[in-house]
DNA sequence: CTAGACCCTGGAGAAACTCCAAGGTCAAGC
DNA sequence: GCTTGACCTTGGAGTTTCTCCAGGGTCTAG
């Protein structure tokens, strides 16, 4: 798999991708005679993992030590270390979960706030800019 | 309530939110006589949601405009325009709470195994490096 | 009235991408 | 075989989004 395929499949680009390997995040994949980067499900697994580190705001240096765990079991670190920094990494997800339901239930109720506005001329786009003070300031 | 304490009220820093400022993200607050910036419940509401759009990646420039949304009730853009950034960032939300589920997942693969490898010299830190491809490994 | 913890602004520095230039590779169609 | 367009490579520059000072003022408690 060329890293295009291998982004498309995590969720990654391509040069967010070569920029890991680069910072020593990712495990380097081995390379096609032509010199091209060819990549597993294995990798991708890896992937995928980065983003949603990356999503958590874990920084690259911390990721790549969790990476590394994932990617071929050994941890260059005291286990103990690797424990605390998952458990920390899953602490950030249960609060990170918490927050998006919250931002969730914020953004539904403006957009509520929009839609009740003027339920006419749905189909024109391109009207004049609109007034809804009254109806999204009661949201706060 | 002064810089400090919208901060810790919506988990951003000080910096964070002066820079937000800076930016026209965020909407100016009043000053007091000596110029601290003087901050109200309705302004950590939008804090909050600032930061929940962080999270999610949204561009502070987008960010801007939802957030000038839910401050004031006036979009300065079209209303059609305005109701797709936030079905938008609705999609990011599902998608996101989906992703973190996933990687959730994944940590507790990781840390199962870190935990199954040595129940033994549990309270002992500092030790050597350790190894455990076997366990992990399986985890792909 | 002094010590410590705030606040202000402006600007430098850092983290994490993001894009581009210059050039090589490949698969499809003629 | 040859062209075309989409991919790949590297290295480096540029952008976004913070993050951290420096230098100075303010506030609260002892």
């Amino acid at each position: 798999m060329n890293i295009q395929q291998a982004a498309v499949a995590s969720g990654l680009t391509p040069d967010t991708i070569r920029f890991y390997e680069r910072s020593g995040v990712l495990p380097r994949p081995p390379r096609r005679a032509n010199g091209y980067r060819d990549y597993t499900t294995g990798h991708v697994h890896i992937l995928r993992l980065a983003r949603g580190l990356k999503h958590l705001g874990v920084p690259l240096k911390e990721a790549g030590r969790i990476l590394a765990v994932a990617h071929d079991g050994t941890c260059g670190e005291v286990r103990h270390d690797m424990i605390e920094a998952l458990d920390h990494a899953l602490a950030r997800i249960e609060a990170r979960l918490r927050d998006l339901a919250a931002v969730r239930e914020q953004i539904e109720a403006i957009l509520d706030g929009l839609r009740r506005m003027q339920p006419a001329d749905e189909s024109v786009p391109g009207m004049a800019p609109c007034d809804c003070v009254d109806i999204v300031s009661t949201l706060a």
